[in-house]
DNA sequence: TTTAATCTTGACTAATTTGGTCGGAATACT
DNA sequence: AGTATTCCGACCAAATTAGTCAAGATTAAA
């Protein structure tokens, strides 16, 4: 799970795209405007959105993306995680451990990387499109 | 908050060092060697932990470094931020809050990131040395 | 049937960041 | 004096990021 620009473009384009209404048809250049984002980014992020199946394209005149799935049910991490494709796990844990066993005697963080990561995925998840439209955040604890 | 390699190496030698015993004082070639990490890069780690007060030097001959806080205390937070410190916040809320308001009418995006790396940070605030040594996680609800 | 708007796609790139090396001082123990 | 160690800045290669460009496919409208 990376946390990069490219996915909070993602998730602004798509909460744009849902704020416009549930089933409206928008076309890229429209959101670019009003989210002050380079349309040819837009649609390298769009693309990927498509891929993932999280929004619909209408080709043509008068064409644009529309929400696959209802705002409601569209969490964070879909998104992000369908812009930021192939994104390694950081950690020793993918397959080969790198440099973990057999190095030293053990990986004294082996596991803990592993948590964090479910753990930042799990509050991704908690939270959809609609709840960013309605500026509404599960846990907000002490932020600004 | 970044989660980088360097983070994860850094908590991996501080906990090495922690497992020494609380007052051992080690020298980082034998961490790194028994942790598999080079040597000068170590230095370069060790040296912003040091300028963050997590450990004091001991020079010359038969030097090394010590813990300056007890294990216990020692949150993961203040380890990765001595690292990877000037980390720039990603968000639009650093100081000119870059392409935020005045150029769409709202960021929808605004305090959610914001709320995520509160959500991170707290994450790892309550993690400690100790408990890394103990390989006990707080909470770890899913993860392998 | 043109034509124009729009999506589709991949190749390319400039700048930044990351992870890491090198070489040399400074310092302190023996 | 000699040696082990920290200190510290310059440097570097590779990866990643954020973004551009150019060309083509597809469809709606005129």
């Amino acid at each position: 799970m990376k946390l990069t620009a490219k996915g909070r473009y993602a998730v602004m384009a798509v909460a744009d795209l849902a704020a416009q209404g549930q089933d409206a048809c928008e076309s890229l250049s429209s959101i670019a405007a009003r989210q002050g984002i380079s349309l040819n980014f837009l649609e390298q992020l769009f693309l990927k959105l498509k891929r993932a199946g999280l929004v619909v394209s209408v080709r043509g005149a008068q064409g644009g993306y529309r929400l696959a799935i209802p705002a409601s049910t569209m969490s964070l991490d879909k998104v992000i995680h369908a812009v930021d494709a192939g994104a390694k796990a950081h950690g020793c844990t993918p397959e080969a451990k790198l440099g973990c066993t057999g190095r030293s005697d053990r990986c004294l963080t082996h596991g803990l990387w592993g948590a964090l990561e479910t753990h930042i995925e799990g509050f991704l998840a908690s939270i959809t499109i609609q709840d960013v439209i309605d500026d509404r955040f599960p846990i907000l604890e002490a932020a600004e």
